[in-house]
DNA sequence: AAAACTATACCGACCAGACGGTAAACTATA
DNA sequence: TATAGTTTACCGTCTGGTCGGTATAGTTTT
C-alpha cells in the first residue's frame, strides 16, 4: 500500500465507509448497491467499478474489518509478549472493544453470507491463525479452548441482540475470563 | 391443543416441514413463499393463508426449533434432578445434538432477523429464561455464565461453518466443559 | 328436508417495487 | 491518445404481498 496506490483511489475506501454508515443508518437489509453509491456520491456503476459484485463489495467490508480487529488483537499480544497464552489474553481482551463496531455492519455481512457462505472464508482464516497460536501457547489447550468459545458466544449474543444481561455485565465476565487464563497458567 | 385442532388444519406443520426441506435443500436464500408452497404442494396463497406474512413464517420455524431444543433440554434436566447446575449441565449436554438441526434452517432464520430484529424474540426469551435458571442454582454464578457462553460459541462456530476443528474435537471440548462444571460444583 | 347463507381453506393470476448487473458514452489524467 | 475512473440509462428477475374467486362443509332459515 503505497502512497501511490491509495491517492489514485481511495474511492474503494469511501465506499466501503458508506456501506457501513448505510448498515448502521437503515439497518443491515438496506445495504444494497443503490444505496451505498447514493451514500458515498458516487453512482452505482461508480461502486460496481471499484467492486465487481455485490459479494465482492461485502467481501470488502468484512476484510476490512477483520484487519482493525487483528490491529486491536496485535497491540494486546504485543504489550503480553513474554507471558503466558497471550494470544489467548489478547483475544479475549479486544473482545471488550467489539461495542465499537456496530451490529448491523456484521449483521449485512451476516446475512450476506447466509447467500453465500463462502463470503466468511476471510473469518474463517482468522480463526484458523488464532486458534494454532492459541493452542501452542496453552499449557493446558482444552481449557484455552473453552474460554476462547466462551468469548465467542459472548460476542455472538450480543451481537443478535439476545444476552439476557447488560453491557457491564458481559464486561465482568470478559475479566472474569481473564482471570480464569491466568489461574490456569500457574 | 386438543386433538380437534391439530385434526383440522396440519397444514400449518406441513408448511414449516416444507420450508425446512427447502432450507436445507436449496440453501437459506431459496426460502421463498413460493419456493414453500412448490414445496408443500400448496399454493402461495395457501401458504399465506396459513401464515400471514413471510415474517409470520420465519417465526413460526424459530418457534418449532426451539421448541425441540427446549424438549431435549428438558430430557437432560429432568435426569439431572437434585443434582448440582442441573440446567446448565443440561444445556452443554444437548448442545452435542445440534448437528442434527441442519445449519441451513438456522442460517435461514437468522437472515430474516437480519432484516427484521424482533423475529429473534422468542430466542431471546429462552436465553434469558435459561439464564435465570443457571444464574439461581449456580454455586458460583460467573463460571456458570463462561461455561454457557463457551457452549454457545461453538454452537455459533459450527452454524456458520467457521470452526477450525472437527466436529470430534468440538464434542471432546464439550465434554470437557461438563468436567469443568462437576469439578466447580464441589 | 330443501334452500339460502356463511365460514374455512385454498387457488392462481397479477402487481409493484427492489435489486444486481450491463453496456455504451463521457471525462480527466498521464 | 490511451487508459482509468465514472455516469447514465436500462434490463431482467425475483419476491412478498394482494385480490377476486372457488369448493367444500357446516349452519340457519323456511
Amino acid at each position: 500500500m503505497p502512497q501511490a496506490d491509495r491517492r489514485i483511489s481511495n474511492s474503494r475506501e469511501d465506499i466501503l465507509d458508506a456501506a457501513q454508515r448505510v448498515a448502521v443508518r437503515e439497518g443491515p437489509a438496506h445495504v444494497t448497491l443503490d444505496a451505498v453509491a447514493r451514500d458515498c456520491g458516487l453512482s452505482k456503476g461508480g461502486v460496481l467499478y471499484n467492486f465487481p459484485s455485490k459479494d465482492a463489495l461485502i467481501s470488502g467490508m468484512l476484510e476490512r474489518l477483520i484487519g482493525t480487529i487483528r490491529l486491536i488483537i496485535e497491540q494486546h499480544r504485543e504489550a503480553r509478549k513474554g507471558q503466558p497464552n497471550p494470544t489467548l489474553r489478547a483475544v479475549v481482551a479486544a473482545s471488550k472493544f467489539t461495542d465499537e463496531f456496530d451490529p448491523n455492519v456484521q449483521m449485512a455481512i451476516l446475512a450476506a453470507a447466509a447467500q453465500n457462505p463462502e463470503l466468511l472464508e476471510p473469518l474463517r482464516a482468522e480463526f484458523a491463525e488464532q486458534y494454532a497460536n492459541i493452542q501452542q501457547e496453552a499449557k493446558d489447550p482444552d481449557l484455552a479452548m473453552v474460554l476462547w468459545a466462551a468469548t465467542h458466544g459472548l460476542m455472538f449474543q450480543t451481537l443478535l441482540g439476545i444476552a439476557p444481561f447488560p453491557a457491564e455485565r458481559q464486561n465482568e465476565l470478559i475479566d472474569r475470563l481473564l482471570a480464569h487464563i491466568e489461574k490456569s497458567a500457574r
